[in-house]
DNA sequence: TATTGTTATACTCTATAACTATA
DNA sequence: TATAGTTATAGAGTATAACAATA
């Protein structure tokens, strides 16, 4: 047999990346949300402030022509609003509706579903040495 | 500030997955690669013997359809053909062709350097520890 | 009738380049 | 001239559905 699966660092993150993947668009779907669109959603309910769409794309970590995309569809779906900011009129501030916040309140629910069913495997130790193991090479590779 | 950096385990995922995403896009571009041809381009050097469509697929985790797609992009560039199993003339069987394995030899060399970039954040046993729990996911979310 | 792969099509995510409005 | 965001376009990755050839 050589079908044992491969199994070095950035093959396992591909698959562990696609299952997440798929388990989102699954949950988000009847929300009416796919995934980029909540991640959107998320980043900006963290805000108390508006956020220009600039600081919104290096959020996301994409270029800020797909954040228009993505916020395209936020706006469509009545979920977020855009106004001219009146400090600098060429910057636009994104800002959550009332239908936004709701929104919110549901994927939240969906989310903590979702991790529990993705990491079922782990135990609360092992989760959190993830977790912190993930950071880490969060922050290092921004450095 | 609100804008500390989410940090549950499904986001840092996203996070690492695109990372590995662009280091992979960049570094096989040159080859004239994809990261989703590479994969695939493994899982058929990984087998001694062809493979039929239906087991590319499933190793690679898309339908069938999807595993066309990729395997078509693979033939136009001569690095895998296609041939009809003579056992059962439905099944489609892929080889590696010398250009492929030629293409596999290159890639080798650029896959270490990008683990090493990617994860150089982290402790020789920091990695392997990371390793060890992708794996444990990736067995615990197939059963 | 069931299986294997493919044709046809569509959607998500993201990118580069060129343009507009504003500064 | 520089900046913020957008219009236009493209490509990677994957999916569903219908169909052909074969079993």
């Amino acid at each position: 047999m050589d079908t044992a699966p491969e199994s070095d660092l950035p093959e396992l993150f591909v698959r562990a990346a696609k299952r997440i993947r798929r388990n989102q668009s699954a949950r988000l779907a009847p929300l009416g949300l796919t995934p980029a669109q909540a991640r959107a959603l998320r980043i900006i309910a963290r805000h108390s402030e508006p956020l220009r769409m600039a600081a919104l794309a290096e959020r996301l970590d994409i270029v800020p022509r797909s954040a228009t995309t993505v916020v395209d569809a936020l706006e469509s779906s009545g979920l977020v609003g855009r106004a001219v900011d009146p400090s600098n009129r060429r910057s636009t501030l994104v800002t959550l509706t009332d239908a936004g916040r709701v929104a919110l309140s549901r994927m939240s629910a969906a989310r903590r579903e979702a991790a529990e069913e993705l990491f079922s495997a782990l135990s609360p130790d092992e989760r959190e040495t993830l977790r912190h193991l993930l950071a880490t090479l969060d922050a290092g590779d921004r450095c």
